[in-house]
DNA sequence: CTGTTAGCGCATTCAA
DNA sequence: TTGAATGCGCTAACAG
């Protein structure tokens, strides 16, 4: 083909080998894998040659070959529910940045919210034998695969209830009592909770923040200004539109993450009410357009990508070694007051 | 340890291999491998026993093994400079999407627009015997190297310069040209442009579609009206603001991409200049908070995911053995009018 | 239709 | 300090 001039004439198609490097080095493959993994005994000299003969030849070490006489490849999964959302985009991002100062490449799965897919994707790092596998669950049957086949498991944001794995997760409960707390204080006494997903994960804590903050306030609870979209809803800001109409008595809105808050936020506008004046809205999860918009959303803030950092952090942990029970991290969110909440009928007094 | 009960009794540790299957069954290894991988011929008496007998030993094959015998593993390797970055976080939910499909895994590496990182990443990739990459390049050394080894390479969004590879971009010149001749029709005259790299990538073609727009308009260009951040900016919004500062008769502002687009569209909002009364702002790429703000922002909408997608399939197509030269594939950019410009101190008309 | 043989690339014994 | 031998788990020839 010719084209191959540039790569210093060897073909594009042979891999080349550790032999072929010790051939060229005059040596033998054992000693050239000493040389180049820096275990064991090399005389200066030759190890030298070695390396030369290696970058001369491009050589690249076959992972495969690797993880076949050891244990597990250096590969990382990591099974998320929806990378186009910030959330995950930026959970991932966190993940990425420690997994690869460590040395470990991850492998990143889409489950859109299906156990089915979650499942695959476990069988898939099994099969590449994975070193570890980092997942925000959406059922127990991923964790429970993994587990039982000896493979560390973190997981994050949610539990599955698999009770022998570490866990990271951010005080749902605690966020959502400081967030709906507020608006109590404010004096709002009917307050909506939206949320996509009750029985379970963190939509499920959330709720008991909302209702612990009613309790402690001494204000009573109505079950009909919960909202619960349902898992995947098709059309979120319609269901909140007609959720509005049904309960035109709200006087603030508590978006249990950022999906929900977007239609809130966006049903507001469509239908002219003023935030906070007509109504209050506090969001749980804290994205870019929050703070841009006009007034900024009153926020609970999570930090996610450090959550990324530190299951990841866990994991290598494990992968490491180490041997000690299932433990779990509970990182702390922040609330951040910004303009769309202030006391029922009333504008906002500032915009940050 | 005892909780291995649940998991019938087999040890965590060992995995499970063919030989163990084919003795379960009561046959031997190669006659089990073609059982479970449907090739060549088996009874199908013996084919349920071997299946049966995997199932209930839990068996998961080794992709290690497989892929040391054969060519490659069935990973995809992708690099994005920022995952946080909506967008990067879009193309490779878009990427995830089709080669899942597939029955392909993606690793996913961050280079954070350092091309040492992509690098590396790449050097990874060829090490796990990728059976193809996808990159959006900072640079040539990650194609080059990947290309030379014969890795089947797609670039996205932007291009290497490295002329033996498929790519998949946005045309950027023409979104850019559209863009701005938009402004140019409602009547001003000096209207900034502001970017973070001008001489490479997309900003390049940007900045030519910037000037296209102006000479078919008989406009003349002024060298002071284009602000260029350079990489990874410090600290945009100050330096939009300085500039502003420096460039007061300035009537609208064109972005180059999202970030960009937030530094300006914040400084605005700090300044109190009023959108599109004081400044008309068109942006390049169309993220979420961009429809949500008010007035909803003018922007040049670039099918991201879909590139993600088309990008994809280029690449399978090459891992399925696809042998022609180079293809480029230039997805089109569409323009989406909303609020954020006007003709020179007017207000809006209308906020869809 | 099925089993035996061989070898993918590497790291790890063990002898020299 | 070095090299020859071995086997990780699997599949592709081949022979039966």
């Amino acid at each position: 083909m010719g084209k191959d001039a540039r790569t210093g004439g060897r073909s594009r198609r042979a891999r080349v080998t550790l032999r072929e490097v010790a051939q060229e080095a005059g040596t033998s493959p054992s000693t050239a894998s000493r040389a180049l993994a820096g275990h064991g005994y090399v005389a200066e000299g030759l190890k030298a040659r070695i390396e030369a003969a290696a970058a001369r030849l491009g050589y690249v070490p076959d992972v495969s070959a690797r993880s076949l006489k050891g244990r597990s490849s250096g590969l990382v999964g990591l099974v998320v529910s929806d990378l186009r959302n910030q959330f995950y985009a930026a959970l991932a991002a966190g993940v990425e940045q420690t997994l690869a100062a460590a040395g470990h490449q991850m492998v990143l799965v889409d489950d859109h919210g299906s156990d089915t897919q979650a499942l695959d994707g476990a069988r898939a790092f099994l099969a590449m034998r994975a070193a570890g596998v980092l997942l925000a669950p959406v059922g127990r049957t991923a964790t429970e695969l993994l587990v039982e086949h000896g493979t560390p498991v973190v997981e994050v944001d949610r539990r599955s209830g698999v009770r022998s794995c570490d866990a990271v997760t951010i005080d749902s409960e605690r966020g959502a009592r400081e967030a709906v707390s507020h608006l109590l204080e404010l004096g709002h006494r009917r307050i909506a909770m939206v949320l996509d997903e009750t029985v379970w994960g963190t939509g499920r804590d959330r709720l008991k923040g909302y209702r612990a903050a009613h309790r402690a306030a001494g204000v009573p609870l109505a079950r009909r200004l919960v909202l619960d979209l349902g898992l995947r809803p098709a059309d979120p800001q319609g269901d909140v539109a007609a959720f509005l109409d049904a309960n035109p008595d709200v006087t603030a809105v508590f978006a249990a993450n950022n999906l929900v808050a977007e239609a809130v936020w966006q049903e507001l506008q469509r239908r002219g009410s003023a935030v906070p004046k007509d109504c209050s809205v506090v969001s749980f999860d804290d994205l870019t357009w929050m703070r841009i918009v006009e007034p900024g959303l009153t926020a609970v803030r999570q930090p996610v990508y450090e959550m990324g950092r530190t299951a990841a952090e866990l994991l290598l942990e494990r992968i490491a070694g180490e041997r000690g029970r299932a433990r779990t991290h509970t990182l702390e969110p922040e609330f951040v007051l910004r303009g769309s909440t202030s006391a029922p009928g009333t504008p906002a007094e500032q915009t940050p």
